[in-house]
RNA sequence: GGAGAGGUGGCCGAGCGGCUGAAGGCGCGGGUCUCGAAAACCCGUAUAUCGCUUUGCGGUAUCGAGAGUUCAAAUCUCUCCCUCUCCGCCA
């Protein structure tokens, strides 16, 4: 959410933001809204406040005047109340329309960001780890994961239908295994575990920005439940309506989780293996930080989402989003890219994010500041996506004989070095 | 699923339909005292929003949520939500 008081005083702000994002969404509309608004709410309260001197006034008369003024009184409150019954639903209905329009608004880019119109203009930053030279023809995931009959999606199809994995065997394994490498990394870089619910109520979802505008993509298991389409919105809910303190922050969680995404319009996209599933697990980092902390956090928790790679010794880039690419709540994010020898391109394993406050004023979290509340700053990123790594893994380190290695750090996890 | 109890400020906890934005306590901030600290005492301490003559003043709203009764609701009525206890069922 944005600040309505930029809105109102600052407008050329946000209008600017909009248009690096090539949205198109009509701010004037919802400015002529507000002043409108402001103009109901001024005569309603008005009303309200000629209410409340009335009715004490008739409580101060009980008793003691003669009946006369108290009843003239009361007479003129009787016609007060139709007007403010009237007045209530007008603006009422003004409120309403105001906030749901606000809920559509993107986040506004960070200066820092790059300015782009397409994917295509965003920055490379950084390599890291080397692009491995083959003396055959690499295979892609899909290819060697069936060869090794480590996952079945004709039997994933069968239960579930398209875009669902089955993983069975050393592939079960290895997925678990990924799971727990990738939590104690983070633990050790100061995190805390959680273990969230899967299926949240609506106003968790408005909370971290997918309602109400990414209806389409998550799926809704009850009237007010949807299944969660990443770990970042339980997590960010977790101090949603709370005040905390400075010396609390920063707070850090990691939590694996399933994620649920319809993928709606995404047909024949991607449709190999393990990479665009409607169930996928992840790895979820979250952090709450004071507003003038979140930029050097955000560098840090690229960094936690990096050493996973690192660790894995799987050949990365790090990218930052150009202003046309980002997501609807972030400011500034970076995605974490892992070459893929048998499809030969980069594959996204990670996005990290800092939606400064725009989270946090829907999820209405804030610290105290002397005597001021201000809202805090929440940051989102993957540590990372495991069915990404999990098919990176395969790609990465396939032996020529159709036989897949298993990154050192990861031996312990899974018990051998090596799928055959 | 059945039976009960309860939801009030940062926390605990009072609260007769008008004098209650809400006693009291804790906590927190400031002060007095002290060489300093503790204790004691004194003062101050909700949030949102709108307006203005904008280090402040004023209006409005907020006692789980919503609706109703009333001139007037934390207080009465109804619906819903949540929490707790007991019983049943269950991974």
């Amino acid at each position: 959410m944005i600040d309505i008081k930029i809105i109102r005083e600052n407008s050329a702000i946000i209008k600017e933001g909009l248009k690096k994002r090539n949205s198109k969404f009509n701010l004037d509309e919802i400015i002529l809204l507000d002043v409108d608004y402001r103009k109901v709410l001024k005569e309603n309260e008005e009303l309200k406040a000629k209410r409340n001197k009335i009715s004490d006034e008739i409580g101060k008369v009980k008793g003691t005047e003669g009946q006369g003024g108290r009843e003239a009184l009361i007479k003129e409150m009787q016609s007060l109340k139709q007007k403010i019954k009237d007045s209530d639903e007008k603006l009422n209905g003004f409120e309403t329309t105001l906030i749901e329009q606000m809920f559509y608004i993107p986040n506004i880019p960070d200066e820092t960001v790059p300015v782009g119109k397409s994917p295509e203009d965003n920055k490379v930053v950084r390599h890291s780890g080397e692009v491995r030279k083959f003396g055959f023809e690499p295979l892609d995931h899909q290819t060697l994961g069936e060869n090794l009959k480590i996952f079945d999606f004709k039997t994933a199809s069968k239960l579930s239908g398209s875009r669902f994995a089955l993983l069975k065997n050393e592939g079960a394994k290895l997925e678990r295994a990924l799971i727990n490498f990738m939590i104690d990394i983070h633990l050790t870089r100061g995190y805390k575990e959680i273990f969230p619910p899967f299926i949240v109520e609506k106003k968790c979802l408005i909370g971290t920005g997918q309602l109400p505008k990414f209806e389409e993509e998550l799926y809704k298991c009850g009237d007010n439940e949807y299944l969660i389409p990443t770990a970042e919105v339980p997590l960010s809910n977790i101090h949603r309506e709370e005040i905390l303190t400075e010396e609390q922050l920063p707070l850090k969680y990691v939590a694996y989780t399933a994620c649920f995404r319809r993928e709606a319009g995404s047909y024949g996209k991607d449709t190999s293996g393990l990479i665009r599933n409607h169930q996928f697990n992840k790895v979820e980092l979250v952090k709450f930080t004071k507003p003038e902390d979140s930029m050097v956090e955000l560098e840090k928790m690229v960094s936690d989402a990096e050493e996973v790679l690192r660790q894995l010794e799987l050949p990365y880039r790090v990218v930052e989003l150009c202003t046309a690419d980002l997501g609807f709540s972030s400011a500034k994010t970076y995605d974490l890219e892992i070459w893929m020898p048998g499809e030969k391109k980069w594959r996204e394993v990670s996005s990290v994010s800092n939606c400064k406050d725009f989270q946090a004023r829907r999820l209405n979290c804030k610290i105290r500041r002397g005597k001021k509340l201000e809202f805090i700053h929440t940051l989102n990123g993957s540590g990372v996506a495991v069915g990404r790594a999990f098919a990176a893994i395969l790609e990465n380190f396939q032996n020529s004989d159709g036989s897949v290695s298993i990154p050192k750090n990861l031996v312990k996890y899974f018990g051998k070095d090596k799928i055959t």
